[in-house]
DNA sequence: TAGATTGTTAATCGATTAACAATC
DNA sequence: TAGATTGTTAATCGATTAACAATC
């Protein structure tokens, strides 16, 4: 096992998601028709590949007109697989990992957060936005019950390593690494560190 | 005015970050030296990467040792910026809100969250991490009285454009963008979207 | 029609990887 | 020395942009 399948480039499922906010908005503002050229410059790209990344959703559009809203927005959720819920759990019951489970957006682009674990005796049994906050040590029997395979970690850089030892002992796949730290795991589980700093430095730097 | 001038290419900029991170890492654990090879197996890139992004700080490395890792960890430093504090505020105190106020390691990377915003009057003067939440409507005044050009915007989404809005009327120049929707600013003012969800499904896509 | 827009190919651009001489 | 590592050039790869015929 070296590498998952991957049809669609990386870029291009970036930028088809914020496709799909765009459409959202259009959609909201009554309009049902959304051109490539609208859509490039709302995002400052080229408007070609807006094409080229539409095309990966084997639809096509109207010339002189556009691409119909709905028929876009769904064929992305279907391309991205917006349909087919994925479950995960929090590791890390602070306020970047409440703030993640209230996270209402979640839900329409199929991201299933089921559960909160944190070593924090006083945060058990709270709950957040319906979901329970267990004790860390019931991570591998909850996660076994549910068949889960994503943890988010947001737990602080300093307790990271050692929560992704227990996240990869409890069996998980993939880990979505929030914290400033790169973790080591065992072959096999996929890591994916979000570099916030790193993008922040990226935007700002003169 | 098109463009920021751009020395060093993105990448590079976020590779050269997560460098930093395993740097701490190595020296925490009293290793002294680190070679482009140690580097790019902890990130699963290739080895000739590392060196040219190290080639990008102007140090040299020792053959058949590697890199000195204070002197490469202070070469990324200085490169990237993270001695040059640069202000920031916050707008929208929620659980996000609060989870970047409170994160001790933007201060080491240079980015100094100066207060935060909020149109709950519920939230005015609660203080976090020992920063302040102010009403929304202080922000132009406050932000002229600081000379603060970046904010974070970590409200929902139905609330983004609005308050990407105010925060364009109150003369910021960046605006770093956490809500899952595109928003629309006049020219001359950057905005960059943290695509959560994005980064998400191109992480477990099968 | 004239004008606008798609779909797609070709050209350009930039980033990554391979290779290897130089070095200690 | 032998082995390991840097620094750098060349080769490859992939992504973006330009261009334009086809279409309504």
């Amino acid at each position: 096992m070296t590498e998952t399948k991957k049809i669609i480039p990386s870029r291009a499922v970036k930028r088809l998601t914020l496709y799909h906010y765009i459409i959202n908005d259009e959609l909201a503002h009554g309009r049902k028709v959304v051109s490539s050229s609208r859509i490039a410059s709302l995002l400052n790209i080229d408007d070609s590949q807006v094409r080229k990344d539409v095309a990966l959703c084997r639809i096509t559009g109207k010339t002189n007109v556009g691409y119909d809203a709905l028929e876009l927005r769904k064929s992305i959720e279907i391309l991205l697989g917006f349909r087919e819920p994925k479950d995960a759990v929090i590791v890390g019951a602070g306020n970047l990992g409440f703030a993640l489970a209230k996270f209402a957006d979640f839900k329409d682009y199929g991201i299933n957060v089921l559960a909160l674990f944190d070593n924090d005796p006083m945060k058990v049994d709270l709950t957040v936005s319906g979901k329970t906050i267990f004790h860390i040590s019931k991570l591998p029997n909850i996660a076994k019950r549910l068949q889960v395979e994503i943890a988010f970690l947001t737990v602080p850089g300093r307790s990271a390593q050692k929560a992704a030892d227990l996240i990869a002992a409890a069996g998980f796949k993939f880990i979505w690494n929030f914290s400033p730290v790169i973790i080591s795991v065992p072959e096999g589980i996929m890591v994916r560190t979000e570099n916030l700093i790193g993008n922040f430095l990226d935007f700002v730097r003169a």
